[in-house]
DNA sequence: ATATTTGTTGAATCGTGATTCAAATACTTA
DNA sequence: TAAGTATTTGAATCACGATTCAACAAATAT
């Protein structure tokens, strides 16, 4: 049998499953077998700790949002110089390439807000966050007068989380011209507007694979496309 | 039984009624009785037309993503201010309300896409597409001297899809501040930045509900969410 | 009018995933 | 160590969606 947990250990362990289940299989299309598996339990094991599935799904979208917001917060903890911490907000709200799990889980998301409130109400939840994130860094770089802001603050934080995220998409969706290199420059393009700053990127904020250590449980599974790579492109 | 139809015509039907499903029950969660319901068929004849599911989802959404640029394309037709043309082009990106069919469907590949390169190439395509439409007001607006761009055409084009996309995706999920109009406003104030130009809007590049004419076969089928409202948020 | 082709149904079958639960196993406590 | 409790398994059951196909009806051709 597989080994033995306490209820708050095996929790935790689930959610993350869930996550990197739904990641793997879509937000709507995941099985609960695919999180047993994941998990290393069988089907019954999950049920017993979520009786009912949405909830522990949703459990793992919150998870993984929060630890998508504690990343970037964490990212900038140490930077004083506003103009380097918005340059480093930007990258870290970016996805690192187009298999970045925290990024994927919340495009995921995207269409199921459509349909399901809650998943909406999560994500817009998220985007206020982030607005309000850059908007602190906004506030206080025009506070000491580094930036000399050209319109309210608020409306440029908004405008800089919606091309993250739209960036975020395409890097994503495998843009062929669209990196996370050329994401960053488009969206500092918009910063120096709104900013007056020239926002010169150091190597400090550069790339610097320090985020999620990859996969995690080996890529055996990978190789197997989810939905089996359709015949043709139409 | 059902009205018969030739090959063609009931392909064309089928691939609406695929479209209607999908935006129902989300691009992977529809279920092949769910398109054959809609459109009025068995799941039988549906499979005598596509006995791969998978070309009709496609076919849907490559449909879906035709129209939706076509109606762009078409309401800046007229136009020959390029700060109108502008405006108009926007306004046309977005969706009406968080009900919008067009753009709903575009919302549901969000996520595929990372996992499905055929949706993958489907999305990116249509966003360059969109940025050329952009690119081109822009630099006909610049030639005429109305535009005076604060950066390269291609930069500004794709931050103005970027930026429409993003705000698609709010107003989809219903956010609480941000609607069509405050979408609208947002990009504006970028675009203003972008062209030197005050962008005034005029009456004439109002909402107008002149789109597509409402969900069609009445609402019946709605009330009951695809995801029956979770329980609780968290 | 008859034959042929094409489109559609409806029932049967198959496969798969969710759900249930008794039994087995690991912990905890006494 | 024994009793009690919590966790997990594995098999059985259930539900439902996909798939197949013979029969049938509508269109078209002869």
């Amino acid at each position: 049998m597989t080994q033995r947990k306490s209820r708050a250990d095996r929790r935790v362990e689930l959610i993350d499953a869930a996550r990197r289940a739904m990641i793997q299989h879509g937000a709507e299309g995941v099985h609960l077998n695919q999180i047993a598996e994941e998990a290393g339990l069988t089907s019954g094991a999950v049920l017993y700790h979520y009786p009912d599935l949405r909830d522990l799904l949703i459990e793992a979208h919150h998870a993984g949002m929060e630890r998508f917001y504690e990343q970037r917060v964490k990212k900038i903890s140490g930077i004083a110089d506003p103009a380097q911490k918005l340059i480093t907000t930007i990258r870290s709200g970016l996805p690192e390439g187009p298999d970045d799990a925290g990024v994927r889980l919340l495009c995921e998301l995207g269409g199921a807000a459509g349909r399901n409130r809650v998943y909406g109400t999560l994500l817009t939840t998220l985007y206020d966050r982030q607005v309000a994130m850059y908007q602190t860094i906004l506030e206080i770089g025009a506070a000491q007068g580094v930036f000399k802001l050209a319109g309210d603050s608020e409306q440029i934080a908004r405008n800089l989380v919606a091309l993250e995220d739209a960036y975020g998409y395409r890097i994503i969706a495998r843009h062929h011209s669209i990196g996370p290199d050329e994401a960053v420059g488009l969206i500092l393009d918009f910063a120096r507007m709104s900013t007056g700053h020239p926002l010169k990127e150091t190597p400090a904020a550069r790339p610097k694979t320090t985020r999620t250590p990859r996969p995690r449980n080996g890529g055996p599974a990978r190789g197997a496309t989810t939905t089996p790579p359709p015949k043709d492109a139409s």
